[in-house]
DNA sequence: CATGAATGAGCTTTCATTCAT
DNA sequence: CATGAATGAAAGCTCATTCAT
């Protein structure tokens, strides 16, 4: 009885899954508006009825997946420790745009929907996802106030709009990487920049142009 | 005769201007999947039929807002020259900050329709609004170039890394600076970190961060 | 202008109609849960659209119909008065299930949807109607009471049981009317008891039941 | 073997039991159409294939619940005997209203659904339950034939008329006794009017009213 | 030119019923 | 026998677009 049941329970989650992962990539394909349940249940291949067994409606199995995403980056990003076993600041910053951008490759739909289409599934969910930016936008802050702290980083500089312009460098960047990724899974469409494929090199190129600059 | 005729055109003119300005503020304000052709008759206070006489669709009135916004940029970024009488290099990228800060403060709204909405539009316009930035970013790469030929710039740096991220950083700021200015004409909503609304400080800022990056 | 604008609201109010009347035959033969919004338009010949163009939903065309039967059934019954103008109390009386039966006869359709199967649309307006019955009740019952006090009415009689014994047999005699009157119309439906087409016959017989009971 | 069966049929005619009790209670409460399969499941505590095993159909379960409660009505009225031995016709007729009320008190939920929402389930079930109505109309009517030839009732009267009246009056007291029984149990709800829960006083007050009137 | 009533494709969602386990 | 996941027909409703006036 108990392993008939829980063969069950596996058996739902497996479909649960299935279907998020069929929407995953519908959303990422068409966006959330262009999206509709029928594309959906068209790529799981069930029946409409199977879908709202699962989900109570389209937008709640979106606000899944972008939350499945958020979680992910925010368990990416580490907070600055001065702990010397956690090796020098600055490396941890590194590891942190590493880790993000392992992140993005490996969840290339989630990331997608998040970065591209999530702000304007409609004003809730866009202030959401702008509640989230701006709570990383303050943890970056956080660690410029450290650096400054600590003779690291200059005196002079608004933490504020450093912190936003590092965001903004990293949004930027990742989708790029994404679709780097993908020409390069799916050649034939033209050369690709390799660095945008190349975490190692990117984490180090961003880190430089973060702490010094493009001066010589 | 002709003077009617041109009468007429200034009348018809006036109206397709009308309407533009009430979309204008419809989109930003709702987005575009949420805005209804009835939101913006409404606002402009026209007939259903009169809106089709103006604009063939929905799509249409909102590419060409896009379009309008995208073209001011165009024209605030200039090109950065090696004419001494156009002043040195960096001077040139802080004016195009200053510029590009300018037109987004004076419309607002498309401004916000832009960074905000149009990506998500459907599939075909946040193609356009990628290419667009994509040119951006090749523009930024060049003088990028030319900086390191000049000596200027450091010479292990890969360019289109950093032409994306100075991309990034702006089209973070952009917004918050939207927000800022809008929080700053109708206050009651919290204090308002000023340098968001001053935009030769955050030219300053974001060039010495950019040249210098944070180290001390 | 104003011509344009009052013929405008005429053709309104004339479609407006058209889909009140389709909507009524089409709620009589097949009732309120059998028939579908695509059942109504079929019969108006109108598009989809239009319907929610003049009612915001089945229920609310529904309740309309409803209302307007209700209204033409309050304004059928008349308090007894003790008048000497207005002639007996039971000559009154006689009007009174008169003027009902002549509304029902006239408006067959809204009878029918009143009476057979507005109770059971959902609970509200089951209570509703409910209450309007209750009303009805309760005038009698007033009747009643001033018949007794005037001595014209048994003393020992129980006011409330006889006034919805005589709604009652009023509910149970209208249906049948309905059908008579229709089955008169369109014969070739077996004989019909030619009272039920009678109206000044069924209100003697009613009120002489009423009065004096079966009883020789 | 034998055994075995029985006990099995035993089981079976007990789950199916349990289903009618929970649909009884659900119908009696939602009505027909605002009762789903789930409703009845929920309450029977069975998974939904079962309900599919006892029953063919919502529809199937609620005629087997209407065919029920008419029976009982069935059995509780007699044709009135002429047989000395049998008592006054009257006195027959108390009988029969009593009996029906003890019936519909009985039978609360049965009665619910017949007397309330079996009409509007479907025009087909409407059908059925008009004709059982008219097969109590014949019935009395029968009556009043022999009440008139044994001189007991007035000559000049239309027994057709007669009897739907009274039935009406009965269908229209019925629900109310209900009404009066639940709010006697759940007190709490205001007065009750307590002739409406005493069988007795009710088919005296009946029986009156229909034979002698309301005059004097 | 301007109007706004009319259109109908297409959406989301529900729910009675089936069927493999 | 019992289960409950799966089904898909069909419902109500919206809204961008058209067109007669």
């Amino acid at each position: 009885m108990d392993g008939r049941t829980t063969r069950a329970q596996q058996r739902r989650e497996q479909r649960r899954n299935a279907i998020l992962v069929a929407a995953k990539q519908v959303f990422r394909e068409k966006g959330y508006h262009e999206t509709s349940v029928h594309d959906i249940i068209d790529r799981a291949r069930i029946a409409r009825g199977t879908f709202y067994l699962y989900f109570n409606n389209k937008r709640e199995i979106f606000t899944e997946l972008l939350a499945t995403f958020l979680e992910l980056i925010r368990q990416s990003v580490k907070r600055i420790s001065l702990d010397p076993n956690d090796g020098p600041p600055l490396m941890q910053m590194r590891a942190n745009f590493r880790r993000v951008m392992s992140a993005v490759i490996t969840h290339q739909d989630l990331a997608s929907i998040t970065l591209r289409h999530a702000s304007a599934v409609d004003p809730e969910i866009g202030g959401q996802v702008r509640d989230f930016f701006d709570q990383i936008v303050a943890l970056i802050e956080r660690s410029m106030r450290i650096g400054r702290k600590l003779g690291i980083a200059r005196q002079d500089c608004d933490e504020h709009i450093i912190a936003i312009s590092a965001l903004g460098a990293l949004r930027e960047i990742l989708p790029r990487m994404i679709d780097a990724q993908k020409r390069k899974d799916e050649p034939a469409n033209g050369a690709v920049p390799d660095i945008l494929t190349d975490i190692e090199r990117l984490a180090d190129e961003l880190l430089t142009f973060f702490v010094r600059g493009v001066f010589t």
